[in-house]
DNA sequence: ACCTGAACACCGTTCAAGT
DNA sequence: ACCTGAACACCGTTCAAGT
């Protein structure tokens, strides 16, 4: 199924579905000009090298979060609004993190996010310093979060039996393993078992919401000491995008 | 230089040297064989495969940071202390948060520091599911403040020059082209202009600390509000470790 | 018990050649 | 302008064979 001719926006959303359904270790050039009905070669004249092409994908995926106005409901919701929505992506494609860990990406997905994310504390009242800070506490949390995600989505993929010769059952797998080590340690074997059967899905979600609002209010707390503190309230702020332009280098 | 007999040990150590100099996608079983003076097969007797020797090396650097007794310095010294160690640790090992979103790493490294954890939060005053979270939180800090450090280092290891046919220079380094894309928001350029001059060591440093102190208010707040609340200087709490054992699953 | 060497099925990438 | 095919230098891993 051969297409008119290939393009990049076509390669690097194909990219995109491999990475979904596979993972990072799942791209290779081959199997992705396999989808596309083409030669393994025929995409680096599009996308010059693997290397650039996840930076695409990525930077693409970056740009699917969406931007609450802090104008209309008030900083503290926009930026709780914001790291779920991100959350809710890193998600979608849990080889994000991976992949802006080995590979450096920037493009507009990524600074438009920024961007808006500056609107949003600059409506909290953060300036200088301060606001750079605030931003980055932030969407280091939200980093961390991603990274728990691929934590479990590399667990679910481990099929591997790490103890074969171990004394007791040959063919465990990774979680009871994972489970036995954590409870040779009294403070792990206690929260394992309070934990027993709970809903995983609600228990993630807890926990990162828990996460979130414990830095709003650290954030909030700083605001305060340093007097420029702000309402919860919305304030007016305009959020102008960039001055256009193409989203993507060309090569 | 051969050595007398290859051994598990040897072979980590050799493969977190290696990781450390070349970054996770510099090792390869072939060249870890040939500074070990083998062939590059000897590995897999010892370790199985390349998956579980990473696992191997990420736990044992898991293991490098220091356990602060709450007792003695109070929960909130030790709790930043801890994250302050642990962030120190991932800038000597860029690597292992890369390798810990692919690969499912657990071991007596990470499971020790973990249940040292739980004794800090635990001396606060945190119980139950806010005790799971409160960790989480922190933990989630800095494993997103670890990605940040792995960036800066893709950053440096890049030397694309991403858009050879875009106007302009045809050979610009990947940190200009960043600037220009940011420089394309008008929040963004304004704190890059700010930022001009500064120095990035004290800067990143000053980030992290901001981070880290704002998540210890927002759990404080919290602690204060479930009224459970401790106070700031040392309880007495036991820390005793695990129960022995074999630090590594043998194969 | 520990290691080697050959072999297999993969990779990313370059480049001359085609249309 | 866009794509193919062959080729090159790599990979991880298995396995029979050696000691």
């Amino acid at each position: 199924m051969p297409r008119e001719t290939l393009n990049r926006d076509q390669i690097v959303q194909a990219a995109i579905d491999l990475l979904d359904a596979e993972g990072i270790e799942g791209l290779s050039m081959r199997k992705l000009g396999r989808q596309l009905g083409s030669a393994p070669t025929a995409m680096y004249w599009h996308v010059g090298n693997k290397e650039n092409l996840v930076v695409l994908a990525a930077d693409r995926v970056w740009g699917e979060i969406e931007r609450p106005d802090p104008a209309e409901v008030g900083w503290r919701a926009a930026a709780r609004a914001l790291v779920h929505d991100a959350h809710a992506m890193t998600l979608r494609h849990p080889w994000l993190i991976t992949a802006v860990s080995t590979h450096f990406v920037y493009g507009h997905g990524l600074a438009g996010l920024q961007d808006h994310s500056y609107a949003v504390y600059e409506a909290a009242g953060f300036t200088g310093p301060d606001l750079d800070w605030a931003v980055n506490t932030a969407f280091t949390f939200l980093a961390g979060a991603a990274i728990d995600d691929a934590v479990k989505a590399a667990m679910v993929r481990a099929r591997i039996r790490p103890g074969r010769g171990e004394e007791g059952s040959a063919e465990e797998d990774v979680v009871t393993w994972a489970t036995g080590i954590a409870s040779r340690y009294p403070r792990l074997r206690a929260r394992l078992e309070a934990q027993a059967g709970e809903d995983p899905a609600r228990a993630a979600r807890r926990k990162f919401e828990f996460g979130v609002e414990a830095i709003l209010d650290g954030l909030e707390a700083r605001l305060a000491a340093t007097g420029t503190a702000a309402a919860t309230a919305p304030s007016a702020t305009t959020a102008p995008g960039p001055d256009g332009g193409d989203p993507r280098p060309r090569h």
